[in-house]
DNA sequence: CTTTGAGTACTGTACCGTCCAGTTCTTCGG
DNA sequence: CCGAAGAACTGGACGGTACAGTACTCAAAG
């Protein structure tokens, strides 16, 4: 046999279900996705995916709570920004670029339509979700513009309100346009036009 | 016979279907709920309502098309600030703060999540009323920050782009939150330093 | 040889949309 | 004002389908 990924057999089949179940979640919603969808995708009869995960929901819950491991890479994006006083602009408009390049994938927006939807049936998968997907990145760009509070390159008193404007800024217009529409809305110019006039404003006010 | 309802039997039933399939689909979503659901509730026979919507899809669509028109309010609401140089800000957080409770009131955000939710299933109606109800408000908001400008109380180049940025730094947050959770999750008090914190940057950006 | 999975049939349930037989409301001519 | 034609409504049953979760037999992996 083909050893392709490691740890046995029954490592594979639990990460081709997860797999085969992500990508059908994302493509056609909770109520949208059969069971026998999800084994056939999978390449594994039915019997095993409920050995791996008792029913439906519980098998929902795993996929969705594994996804917020992919908030490390907005993390990291967030959590340096040069001190440097003559190319600040400079700085986070490159930050702001990458922040809503990234947020307007097709997969993040699918994702968070699928929680959205969902949330009145998993209430704490919602709230654990915006924990520790959105409030990590949000705390962690306050930690950054403290330090550049400190320095003295902005102008802040609340640094986590000032993470939110920050976002709101930038993102409320094309996430909530993303929403209401089947999937994003907006060609990179754009995005990256929201990006410059965001930060236009936010330096405006916190500068 | 009790005259309450006017117009015929008809039109009475026709109302009082529309009334349990909206109150439903806000409960319990699209999926959840069923024609008989909605049929008992409306106190009024399947055949009935089939009678009056050709399947569920249209009867889904009627309701939320039916629900543009309480954006009206809104619209009233952004349509006049007062023009007084002294008074901007207290005018502002005015606005504001009524803008904040508004768009949190329970049913509005359960409508969002209903239609955001269905947006892949009814793309059509998503993008509908994200432009009948959602651009319509901030097109106003952008006509009556371009009064302020005219008059020298703003400075602004973009007032669409101002109003976009007026409404991100509001909402952004509040509302996000309760995407996310069951429904609202702020005090009235929270949503006040909301609207206090997000003018106060909104005017040291555009004054 | 034991554990795991494949394949498939099966149970029970939920629900959309239709049909029908009988009842109630509305309307309109007399 | 009266009473019949006709439209609308009721209530329940039904066909068809989809789907969650289970049962069972047989093959294969370790």
């Amino acid at each position: 046999m083909e050893a392709n990924e490691p740890g046995g057999r029954s490592a594979r089949k639990h990460q081709a279900i997860m797999e085969a179940a992500t990508a059908a979640f994302m493509a056609k919603g909770y109520a949208g996705t059969s069971m026998d969808d999800i084994a056939k995708q999978a390449a594994v009869s039915k019997q095993t995916v409920y050995k791996h995960f008792a029913d439906k929901e519980k098998l929902f819950s795993e996929i969705i709570l594994a996804t917020t491991d992919r908030v490390e890479a907005m993390i990291d994006l967030v959590s340096d920004i040069p001190a440097d006083a003559d190319s600040l602009e400079e700085n986070l408009i490159r930050l702001a670029r990458q922040f809503l390049t990234t947020l307007n994938q097709p997969q993040v927006l699918q994702l968070r339509r699928l929680i959205i939807a969902n949330a009145d049936t998993f209430p704490d998968l919602g709230a654990a979700w915006y924990e520790q997907g959105f409030e990590r990145v949000l705390t962690t760009l306050a930690d950054a513009f403290q330090r550049l509070a400190d320095q003295g390159l902005l102008r802040i008193d609340d640094a986590l309100l000032a993470a939110n404007h920050f976002s709101g800024l930038l993102l409320w217009i094309p996430v909530n346009k993303a929403m209401f529409h089947g999937g994003p809305q907006h060609t990179q110019t754009e995005l990256d036009h929201y990006a410059d006039a965001g930060i236009r404003a936010f330096l405006a006010a916190y500068r």
